[in-house]
Order: C-alpha cells, then sequence, then structure tokens
DNA sequence: GGTAAAGGTTAACGAAAGGTTAATAAATCG
DNA sequence: CGATTTATTAACCTTTCGTTAACCTTTACC
C-alpha cells in the first residue's frame, strides 16, 4: 500500500510516516502543500493523508485541486480544528474521512484501511479467493486456514492483485504499489518477486492464482470459479 | 483500433500516447496541426485525438481542415478552456466529443471506445454475431460464454470485422487498422492472420463466421442469419 | 558493534509466445 | 489450362516471461 503524506510540521509529519510505515506501508511525504498537488497527481497512491493546516496553502486548496484534476485517490484529512463547519466544508468538496487531532495511532490506520478497501470496492477486510484469504488490516495470508508466510514485498504483490482482482494488472501498476518516491528498481524485479508467490502459493494450495496476461500483466483469478466474464 | 493523436506539448502527447496504448490501441503521435491534417487525410484512422492548442494552427483549423477535406473519421478534441462559447464553437463544425482538461484515464479511454462503437453504428460495447460476443472494451472475445483466447493481432482483425460486420473489408483495410506510422508489413500477413483466427473461432464455435469474397477480402456473417443483403 | 540471517535487487539465460516472412498447396476465374 | 488469389504450414526472429544464482542491503540478535 502506498501513501502520500501531506504535514507541514516536520516533526509531526516524522511521527505519522512512522505509524504508516510500522503498518506496513510505503510513504512518501511533503511538507509543502503545492508539492502535495504536484506529486499527488503525478504518482498513483492508495490513500493521501492531509494536514488542514499548511503554511503555503490552505489544505481545502490541496484538496480541492486533486479533486479538479480529477485525481480520485481516496483523501483521509486531519486536523486540529473541531469545527464543524470546517468539517462540513472539507466532506463536501470530496474528501473520503477526517480525523480530528489528537487521534490514536490504532484509529488512523483502522480509518485508512477501511478507506482503501471500500475505494476498490471491498466491504470486508479479508479478500477471500479460493482457498486463500487475504488479511487486509494484518497484512497475513491463509490457506485453508494454515498461515502462509510471505515477505513484505510478496505480499504487496498479492494485495494489489487481491484488491483489484479479476483485473489485469500491468508490472507498472505493481512497481508504483510497492515502491515510493523516486527510487524505483526495474521492472523486472516484479517477475522475480510473481514468480516466488506463485511459488509459495502453489506450494500452501496446489492451485494456480496468479495468471499471467501475455504483453500485459497479471490476474488474480479463482481457480475454481465457474465462468470469467473476463477483465 | 488505430488512434492518430495531435497534441503540441510533448510530455503531455507521450502521456496520453501511453495512456491509449495500455488500452490496446495503435498509435500515431503528431506534435503539429499542419501535420496532422496531412497525415489524417493520408490514413483511416478510427479516431483522432486532437488538442486545441497548438502552435501553428488553431485546432479549430485542424478540425475544419479535416472535415472540408471530407474525411469523416470520429475526432474527439481535448481542451484547458472550459468557455462555452469555444466549446460550442467545436461541437458545431464537428467535432464528435469535446473533453476538458484535466481529465482521467478511464474517462479517456472510456469516451474513445463509445465514440468509435458510435461512428460505426453500434450502440453496445458487445458486438453478438452467432455465438460469438466481441467485447470491444476490454478487448476479450466469448463463444457461448466461454472465454476464447486470441493474440492482439488477432483480436484486431475480429475487432474490425466486427464493427463494419456485414461489410466486406479489404487487407488494405486490416493493414491499416492493425499497424501505426510507416512501418506496415507485408499485406500477406492479412492472410495468415485471418487463417489463424478462423481456426480459433471453428474450433470454439463449430461454425464459420469469417467468409472470403474473392479478389475483393473478408466479411463476418452470422452463420444462422437468413439472407444476406451483400455490402 | 559485529555477525548471521533474511529480504531485496540485479544479472543472466533458457523457454515460451507472438509476429513476420517465405514457401507450398489449394481454390477460383477467365 | 494458365494466371492469380487465397489457405496453410513451417521456419525464423523478436519480445516477453520464468527461474536461478549471485550480490547487496537491511534487520535481528548476541
Amino acid at each position: 500500500m502506498r501513501a502520500l503524506l501531506v504535514e507541514d510540521n516536520p516533526s509531526e509529519a516524522k511521527a505519522i510516516e512512522l505509524m504508516l510505515k510500522s503498518a506496513g506501508m510505503v510513504v512518501d511525504v511533503t511538507n509543502y502543500g503545492e508539492e502535495g498537488i504536484e506529486i499527488g497527481k503525478l504518482y498513483d497512491y492508495d490513500i493521501i493523508i492531509l494536514d488542514l493546516m499548511l503554511p503555503d496553502i490552505d489544505g481545502f486548496e490541496v484538496l480541492r485541486s486533486l479533486r479538479s484534476s480529477r485525481i480520485e485517490t481516496p483523501i483521509l484529512i486531519l486536523s486540529g480544528l473541531d469545527q464543524p463547519p470546517e468539517k462540513i466544508k472539507g466532506f463536501e468538496i470530496g474528501a473520503d474521512d477526517y480525523l480530528t487531532k489528537p487521534y490514536n495511532k490504532d484509529e488512523l490506520i483502522a480509518r485508512i484501511h477501511a478507506i482503501v478497501r471500500r475505494s476498490k470496492g471491498h466491504a470486508q477486510s479479508i479478500i477471500k479467493t479460493g482457498k486463500l484469504a487475504v488479511n487486509l488490516d494484518n497484512q497475513t495470508v491463509e490457506s485453508d486456514g494454515k498461515p502462509v508466510h510471505l515477505t513484505s514485498k510478496e505480499y504487496g504483490i498479492l494485495e494489489l492483485l487481491s484488491l483489484r482482482k479479476g483485473s489485469t494488472l500491468t508490472k507498472e501498476m505493481f512497481l508504483n504499489h510497492l515502491y515510493g518516491g523516486m527510487d524505483e528498481p526495474e521492472l523486472k524485479i516484479i517477475d522475480v518477486f510473481v514468480c516466488k508467490l506463485r511459488k509459495k502459493l502453489t506450494k500452501a494450495t496446489d492451485d494456480n492464482y496468479i495468471h499471467t496476461v501475455w504483453g500485459r500483466g497479471y490476474v488474480l483469478r479463482d481457480p475454481d470459479a465457474e465462468e470469467q466474464p473476463a477483465a
């Protein structure tokens, strides 16, 4: 999961960044609203966390600007103010959730998980595909109840496949989901992780869940499913 | 599907080109309005995507020039301006749709698909012919609900046949639909793909959909249909 | 703080899929 | 029948994918 944090206060930013990373997220941080707009448009984040109190631009401006650029990324607003008018204003122009400081870590993480899940059309935080069960909250995977150990990148691949199961995802999308900032490795790394992941999954399930779509990417599909309307 | 993109800003052009290609289109790009007019007349595109803000010529001039040359290719206009007078002016002289920047990728692709479909007289994005169902949006084919795997060129042949089913299409038309720019292979390749495609389709349907019109080309026809009024 | 283990990354190479050409066989027309 | 067009197959080349091993980086633990 890839997140963008827009927070002007550096120490506050660092604190939140650590919270997010401890929950397994890939996090990009900016202390400037303008920059937030810029890179928010540039990359495809799973969520943008936005502090309302920015020095150069009002947080609402960032939100409005992103939305008017048709950026559909879910946005969670953080705020010290608990003023109802502000709150309502924020929701109206398209924020997906609103959290008032001080908030606690677990609540922040839980809300983020819920927003991202719902934005991809999943009501539950456990996504089941055949014998596989991917738990988005604690980033674990089970096969028929037995835990499957995955490394964090392997999990990242499976997470994206699960969130968008049934559709073909390009390697670029995986790269985008797995890495933050500018230091992306080579595309080829995705092949390697898919290979490792497949090996672990077939060992655990005796089935093949990840299908290759030549020249396009990969799809997650339930091998027991009757019919596939195609993606 | 073959598209011509006329966009003066090179980085913008590259971005859009990638979007279109990721949706499986064959794309030619030009950064100049004059050139857009020229190659727009020369080749038979399924759609022309036109940015209004060109350095040498006004986008409307391109549009007007193409239309006055009896080029009926559907044209989608992109624009940074959201001024109603401009908009109306654009539609009046024959644009088929109008999209204001910034737009999002899915919307752009969806509109293009819709325009091309309608320009060939199809209301739905799934074209059914006997047991065959060709899904133009995700480029998949089904026979009685079962997926038929086609390579991208094979699909390209069937796509054009479906879009213009009932009419005889020359090999040149297929070549034109399948390849962009100047690097077209030999005409003969169409025979080869039609052969491969037929083989897959008869295997999947036990029927013959693609008929040869000697000396002219190929037609897609429903084998169960009574009578054919000729193309 | 040093060291082993685990994870991440790159490089390399063979396998597979797709695209193209060329060659040959079959069909159609005059 | 001969000329031309089409059908089919095989061979070839290119791109993409799968897999492994080696190498580097981070983490965890003593």
